[in-house]
DNA sequence: CGAGCAATTGACCGGCGTCAATGGGCGTGG
DNA sequence: CCACGCCCATTGACGCCGGTCAATTGCTCG
């Protein structure tokens, strides 16, 4: 859509937005979108950016790092519902619910960059078409989780691992982050345990497996898929929820 | 906020609407809403309303009835994501994602309305704070699949079955349809099953386990639940993350 | 009244959880 | 520069929640 690749220079919010616009954007749209307020900030690995219960005056969008959305039950308990990928915007929501359901944690070091909802309520009044398009980027969001949810209410540990690893190597590919099937995997096996609702132990035994099968490495925070074909017949993995044009 | 509660005769657009609104909708907005053209459709039991795949160039609200959104794996396991109740848009995605990636069945006969996209759009057009009523809806509907996601993946199966109980009483009394905690429940075990993630066997199960702890009972398709707080506190339910307004 | 599916229950099985022990990587501080 | 501590990772033994298989009963509806 726009002629070259280079996801760096490009402005961040636009490293999403062009990537799931239906149509072409005209250079208005592009200046005033350029032109936003943004707050850039570091987040240390580990850490929250937001949390369940705050009422957030603003969102950001993630420049670079992993970040993860998750839920705790009463007993504490931990689910996460999905992971982030520079360019998204994972608390997008907030600009119309005003109490967050969800916390958002950095997963590895991140930046950040907030920009306020007035300023968006602002553009999005003046440029309709654009608060279509960020409507339509909650609208995905909330299809990934739910195919997460089909993943982890109807599949066994093995085939849910190999869809999170097929999910994620799509997603960071469609940034520019995992050049030959590879990419940072900054996530731990008890964090991955949260994600796919099993315990740390069996994440062992998991990933253990699937490297026995010749389909993945995971050494030393980096994954590298050996055997795409064979991963995603194990996930039984389709593309099409992720609404990235190829 | 408006003085009576008599759901039936409300527009049914409003009935939501009206229960999620963070301000007064204006006489102009509501006229424009209630002059919305609207197709009445009836549909069968157990019949899908729209597929996985479909391109609708309409969405629905569902008048009366059940229904419940669902997912298959290519295997042919079956994810249910979350159930409706009169009121709700359930497809309302559709406006700005073209596939859908989802089905919607009605669970007990229903009656939907249908709503061209175009005449959405030309309404959101002339009344921004509408469309952005109708953002937060999808949003809402959202916040339902993570809450459900929390539970597949990390409470048991009591815990879940107590937990789909609180959540759909509690909707469906903020539409009038569940009077002294009791309602309608035309869902079977097996869909049931396909809900929580479990098998049909396991919530024949479940279910003898919640009736002998004395919290519901559960005959010829009508729920009763005779103790709330029990049943609140086995789900460890927090009502919250329904965004309905007391 | 019969067909077909929902619901229930028992017996048995297996995937994943729990508990525990060991080794490894990394940051901090002496 | 090494020692220590902490958490991640791995592996084995064992247990349990929920799956599987099968038989029986009960509804519901033509």
């Amino acid at each position: 859509m726009n002629g070259t690749n280079d996801h760096a220079t490009r402005h961040p919010l636009l490293r999403r937005i062009d990537s799931i616009a239906l149509f072409e954007l005209s250079s208005e749209e592009r200046a005033a979108l350029e032109t936003l307020p943004m707050q850039v900030a570091r987040i240390e690995a580990a850490q929250d950016i937001v949390r369940e219960g705050d009422r957030p005056s603003r969102s950001f969008t993630l420049l670079s790092g992993i970040a993860s959305t998750y839920k705790t039950t009463q007993s504490g308990k931990r689910q996460v519902m999905s992971y982030h990928v520079p360019g998204d915007v994972p608390d997008l929501q907030s600009l119309h619910l005003q109490t967050l359901d969800i916390s958002i944690a950095a997963i590895s070091p991140c930046r950040v960059g907030f920009v306020q909802h007035e300023a968006m309520r602002t553009l999005f009044r003046a440029h309709p078409r654009l608060g279509e398009l960020f409507w339509r980027v909650t609208l995905i969001d909330a299809a990934f989780v739910r195919e997460w949810m089909l993943n982890t209410g109807r599949r066994n540990a093995y085939a849910r691992m190999a869809h999170l690893f097929c999910e994620l190597v799509t997603r960071l590919g469609a940034v520019g982050l995992a050049p030959e099937l590879s990419c940072d995997w900054p996530m731990t096996q008890p964090e991955l345990a949260d994600a796919l609702g099993i315990t740390p132990v069996h994440v062992s035994r998991t990933i253990r497996d699937l490297k026995a099968a010749g389909l993945v490495s995971l050494r030393s925070r980096r994954l590298t898929v050996h055997d795409w074909e064979g991963l995603v017949t194990a996930a039984e993995f389709d593309p099409t929820y992720l609404h990235v044009r190829r």
